[in-house]
DNA sequence: TTAAATAATGATATGTTATAACATTTACAG
DNA sequence: CTGTAAATGTTATAACATATCATTATTTAA
């Protein structure tokens, strides 16, 4: 696995061409999917779209409403289905504490982010350090615990809140 | 804060004296609300206990059935009002992932445990590791993230588990 | 190229988790 | 006592998620 120490968002939420990372996601996603033999339809595809619209997590009923608002009434598990599919190739992540999902900007590689989210302005940003996994793993090591998959999320005040208080 | 780089459960979920777990969460528990003028009514001290019933997360409704069994009706209200109180004492904790609640057996010291859960047994373990904190701090701290809580849950097959299959 | 199998979607209902809002009771300080 | 704050009771509803079965689209393979 690669190394990933880096920070996918630099937090500032607002100021970059968002439209950017949502194009990029997009033909990453078709990339991927394509050469898995996964098939991204047009409805995974809007959804993960509308999951992308920016850096804030996303509940499922928010995208619910957004499909029902442009395609006529659209059922939960429209919604659910898509955002499984989405989950298992890795282009999403589920943040547990928030029952909501962001999209993953390198999906093609399997890892488990960290993310941080701010408290005040609601953003999210995904971070990977090899320092803190290799922390995990030697715990759980030491305790004879397989893991399958972590969590980690953390809740605080992202800089541009800090500093723009 | 303490160090406190062990784990509270050895994973014998089933082999141990699990009467005086709960014993003394209720003792200590009574003795730090007193402590902190927090006042551990009936209703809060048997939501406790009802916690710490297994080493399992046990979830909100759970408990409520419970409440409802012993003493009649009873609405969700009431179990959210005492999990909530119990969560501010660091009585028990909320495992995201799970929608779901274990109790803390050592709530006088503030403190951010790992959580170990078994896929397969269901067990949960708190865990601490200074490692594992200093590694999350220095990352957060290198973005200028200010942290408030954070929640690490690791899911896999608990040693038990993994040598008796 | 059509038939069978598989995958995806549609549609309805329901299950599960959590909170809002307001009334009532209880604890306890003055 | 009595006024105030804290806790609890009660009803309703919000928010999140899945089970089930019918239908349609896509792929596979005879
Ligand atoms: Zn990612
Ligand atoms: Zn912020
Ligand atoms: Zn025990
Ligand atoms: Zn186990």
């Amino acid at each position: 696995m690669k190394n990933f120490d880096t920070v996918s968002l630099s937090f500032s939420g607002g100021s970059h061409d968002h439209k950017h990372c949502v194009k990029t996601a997009l033909n990453d996603a078709e990339a991927l999917c394509s050469a898995r033999g996964a098939r991204l339809t047009d409805a995974r595809k809007r959804v993960l779209e509308l999951v992308w619209e920016s850096h804030h997590p996303v509940g499922a009923y928010d995208v619910l409403s957004k499909l029902s608002q442009e395609s006529g009434k659209t059922a939960p598990p429209t919604v659910y289905r898509a955002l499984d599919f989405l989950l298992e190739q890795g282009l999403i992540h589920r943040i547990e504490s928030l029952n909501a999902y962001v999209g993953c900007s390198h999906p093609s590689e399997e890892h488990s982010g960290v993310f941080l989210i701010c408290n005040n302005c609601g953003c999210a940003a995904e971070v990977h350090d090899s320092t803190i996994d290799q922390a995990i793993l030697k715990k759980t090591d030491s305790l004879g615990f397989k893991t399958d998959q972590r969590m980690l999320e953390v809740r605080g005040t992202c800089p541009d809140c800090h500093s723009t208080q």
